[in-house]
DNA sequence: TCTGGGGTCCTAGGACCC
DNA sequence: TCTGGGGTCCTAGGACCC
């Protein structure tokens, strides 16, 4: 049996967990540069918000019921995250994180009549020990536990955990489970399905595998297999990623190209530092950039620049020199530049790097001064030294009116908030 | 005017091989 | 006049997740 914990309302209730005063208060966070609702409180949900409003569209519930809001703080959510993650590891031979706000755990060493007391155990501590509230989903397969935890935050009475184990309690659950919101059907599916005419998870699965397999290949039919019982989604997660991308939308298109280039140097050495963290190399870069799709009074210009590189490297110098060159490649003077981004591809193991007989880097020395360079970010904080290509403008390219402090993450940030 | 960021997997079609 | 068939690998784009 998987057992899911989901945190409700994960980045409000991290930005409540300090801020206890906005319990029972409509509050959601922001995504980059205040954009887009990403996070609600059940408060907000009721007045009605959806996900992903752009916030002027919802200014005026805002303005009107006094939503608070506030900018997002990923320091806090992952530092957060972190502890909730570590408080489930205790609670299983086996756990999967399946992102920042949920990990699956398998409870099979805990007898079958005692695992919902068990998990709700679980929910206390993280309560406790954490401050984030949490559900929990018990099921066979971790599509049914994702139908069991919604259960569980929704009706009260489950006391957070909700267990689908029986076949009657599987029917029952998917009859009033909507199509839409099952694990793995995206909006592309739901409309395939209701045009034929399926509203509910039940009806789905009770087509035949062929209909699934035929209307939905291969993603639908292991979703139709799982509403069934059969554990087929591996969730698994690789040792390395695979991409590892940096990408920013400014507040006002950049048209200065010095400032671009800033920022992709900032893009490329913060995806290098994280290649570097997971002790592999990239053989192939990005840089893109381009004009704002919102936009229909412009041209729309889209940059994309791929580099191979002829040695695999984590090398941040080297790696921005690539990314820079790229960027002047393509770069088109006069382009409302909107977002940009970095992306590292085709990553390796640092130690499966194939050396070039006729390479003229001394990479044993770079790599060397790479690491004094990472010693130093660690112990005084990022940004503590930099490439001159990295130095800040003057320009204001972001926007964060709202954020909170960083509580937990930033010794200085702690500082100033009691100097405040 | 203002609309996020970071991933993975699957599939179709093209390139290429014999 | 008439010009194959089968296989693999790679890539771009789509769909999905949070």
């Amino acid at each position: 049996m998987f057992a899911l914990c989901d945190c409700n309302n994960f980045f409000v209730s991290c930005e409540r967990v300090f801020r206890p005063d906005l319990e029972g208060k409509p509050v959601v966070v922001l995504s980059g540069n205040d954009g887009c609702v990403v996070s609600r409180s059940n408060e907000a949900k009721a007045l009605g918000i959806p996900m992903g409003a752009p916030l002027y569209q919802i200014r005026s519930i805002v303005d009107q019921a006094g939503v608070v809001c506030f900018s997002s703080n990923f320091s806090l959510y992952g530092d957060l995250s972190d502890r909730v993650m570590s408080i489930l590891r205790q609670h299983t031979m086996r756990f999967e994180q399946y992102s920042i706000d949920e990990g699956f755990i398998t409870i099979d060493h805990i007898p079958a009549a005692e695992q919902k007391t068990y998990c709700e155990r679980i929910v206390r501590a993280i309560k406790q020990g954490v401050g984030v509230p949490v559900s929990m989903g018990i099921a066979p397969t971790k599509t049914l536990a994702k139908v069991a935890s919604k259960y569980a935050k929704k009706f009260k009475g489950y006391h957070g955990v909700c267990v689908i184990r029986t076949d009657e309690q599987r029917v029952k659950a998917l009859h009033d489970f909507e199509i839409g919101d099952v694990w793995g059907i995206g909006r592309k599916a739901k409309a395939k399905l209701l045009s034929a005419g399926i509203t509910t998870a039940l009806q789905f699965a009770e087509r035949p595998a062929a209909f699934a397999q035929n209307l939905l290949h291969k993603p639908g039919l292991l979703t139709w297999q799982e509403l069934h019982g059969q554990d087929v989604i591996d969730i698994t997660q690789l040792p390395m990623k695979q991409s590892i991308t940096t990408s920013r939308t400014f507040a006002h298109a950049l048209t200065e190209q010095s400032v671009l280039e800033e920022q992709i140097a900032n893009f490329c050495a913060h995806c290098a530092r994280q290649l570097r963290t997971q002790h592999s190399a990239c053989q192939q870069l990005l840089v893109y950039a381009h004009t704002s799709s919102f936009r229909s009074d412009i041209t729309q210009h889209y940059l994309n620049e791929i580099v191979t590189l002829p040695v695999a490297t984590a090398n941040t110098p080297e790696l921005v020199n690539y990314a820079l060159a790229a960027l002047r490649r393509a770069y088109r003077p006069g382009a409302l530049y909107k977002k940009a981004g970095v992306v590292l591809l085709k990553i390796i193991p640092d130690s499966a790097v194939v050396p070039d007989l006729f390479d003229t880097k001394d990479r044993e020395k770079d790599s060397r001064l790479q690491r004094v360079l990472d010693h130093i970010d660690d112990r005084h904080g990022k940004r503590a030294i930099l490439l001159g290509a990295q130095l800040p403008s003057d320009a204001e390219v972001y926007k964060t009116e709202h954020k909170s402090p960083l509580y937990t993450t930033d010794l200085r940030d702690i500082i100033t908030v009691k100097a405040q």
